[in-house]
DNA sequence: AATGAATGAGCATTCATTCAT
DNA sequence: GATGAATGAATGCTCATTCAT
């Protein structure tokens, strides 16, 4: 790893929970260097421009999150157990998610919606694998008879990311995860439902 | 209503979709005048700076997409029927908002989350209020015999509105309203089952 | 005149020789701040760019040069008289010229020529008149008797024009006015000998 | 010639043209390194900063135009057929100078006039030179009984230098030779008027 | 109540230059 | 002799806000 990478690396953890934060708008490049301590100059040798950090950023921070599920999952050995562990780390998720400032993906697909163009692929993307996840576990426990055969499982993974994704920042706008227990709690009900 | 008040509404109705597309820190004064045909000057006579705006924007939003809602509701009689109604209004909702850009329930929250803290009670505010009329209806329906007695109507109420506003947030930046069918299609299904 | 009139003007003539005298690249925003006196956003207010606030220059100081060469001119009743008062005009320049940094026509010539598109139009439309104004001296004067009839006037125009053009650059980067003396002394006995 | 001096020429052969079409103002470091492909340690490694590279280059510039002059000159054997072949040299020159960009001389005398001093007397020296040059032609051909024995040499070589530098400005800017060949035609003319 | 002009702090980005390796 | 990474000042420009008229 040369040292451009090393502090590529650098630039992008600090200022990771900056945008998560305040969002591509509302980060300047102050924000960016006060974040790292590193001149202007400096991060515009390490990246051609604000977009580009952005995108990195959104990069790192849902490998970061993926990876920290990864781990919550991990232990769980069925596809049914799986998922309980990934509604969980999200339920936890509300008040200390891997990167402060909330889910990077709704985050960034808010903002970038009708904004941001440069990300809005790149968001859609990560949100289509995202859901690909859930999809596959339900498949896979269907396949191994922990589900029923009756489900529909690319309706019931679309419930389960968008509901959470919504109860993330109800909850997080309302200072209260009363929204999201409910929602956990929810689809918990509808995992022992749908399995045999 | 005093020449005042007209131009307040004026410039709230005329900037609503800037915001509601473009975002707090997104939407500059120059757009403002832009949209508004008014002069900055004109504009801080009648509203004391930005984030007055702002709020006045997302009450009037908030109040346009209620009205729609309940015309669209108002047609039907059964407490189920009136819930279909609001679950095709989300429906539509993903590409032809009643204020362009999306749901400014989310749009705010997102935004005001971390950063504006001046927002932050607000939209927490409106969304207790969207989901108490979802919460209400649950029980109006179960008093009224529509409904089975063992539904938790909080609970639903929650998964109902936070799964569609995941919805329209995942089929907006994905430019594609699968997402949504999906989950509408979930929600008609649990409506289903609740029905005695 | 508006007051936004009055300081676009009072822009334009403060700012005049900072062009003149650094170039459209090496005038600064804050060279134009320190000329006038005002703020970047006070500049930016009255014109859209620094390439407007540039382009307002030169027509202001060609429109200086051109007053100032006709008041020298009207004293002279007879065409040749008139191009000897321009000649005269011409030699002092080098050292004091109405709009201090040299010939505005040359500067912004050399400058605009392959780097600023949105000059080099202007410029070549400026440098057009002034040939056509010299031309048009020589034909009256032809049709009135002074000059022969076998004179080619637009190639005498045209050797006038560069000649003095050249020979201010010369004088200048040279600091001495040899060359334009020379120069001029040369036009003086062409306009003799083209006399009847 | 050790390494260092084949770089220090290479670096001047690739950034020429540059300095030569963007001026020295216009050109930035960056420019140099993609014109040459090394990076900017490089570059100071073989210079001591950017005056000293645009002074090396102007030397440069300047003696592959006199080179590519001499050329055309040394075929004509008389003063008048050398000096009737320089006209043609500069007539192309409008549009297909030796070093793209047009004339380094004028370029840099317009651009150190007031600003670089540090060019200023390296420009002036330059242009003595060159009319100089055309000044001894004249001589000589008087001196071997080309030209009459009337002729001011100077005054005729500071005319014939002054009015195609100002030509090849005017043609430029105007993306029309017109001007140079109005210039060249009525140097030929005067080249045969003084001739015996 | 509204305007036009101004402010000064802040924006993202580029500059010429340096220096440890 | 050359490199890659860094610096800090400067670039052109936009920001939300104010205020005399």
């Amino acid at each position: 790893m040369g040292k451009a990478t090393v502090t590529r690396q650098f630039i992008i953890g600090k200022t990771a929970p900056v945008f998560n934060t305040k969002g591509y708008n509302g980060t300047s490049l102050n924000d960016l260097t006060e974040a790292t301590g590193l001149t202007k100059g400096s991060l515009y040798g390490n990246f051609d421009n604000k977009e580009e950090i952005a995108i990195a950023v959104f990069h790192f921070s849902m490998e970061r999150v993926r990876e920290t599920a990864r781990l919550r999952m991990e232990k769980a050995k069925s596809s049914k157990d799986k998922l309980l562990a990934l509604l969980d780390f999200y339920s936890q998720y509300v008040f200390s998610s891997p990167i402060p400032g909330g889910c990077p993906l709704m985050n960034n697909a808010v903002e970038a919606d009708d904004q941001h163009v440069f990300m809005k692929k790149t968001v859609a993307t990560e949100i289509k694998k995202t859901i690909d996840v859930i999809t596959g576990l339900l498949i896979k426990g269907k396949r191994e008879g922990e589900f029923k055969n009756s489900i529909n499982e690319k309706e019931i993974a679309n419930l389960f990311f968008c509901s959470i994704e919504g109860a993330i920042i109800v909850s997080r706008v309302s200072s209260s995860d009363a929204a999201m227990k409910s929602v956990a709690s929810f689809n918990r009900n509808l995992l022992k439902q749908i399995s045999k």
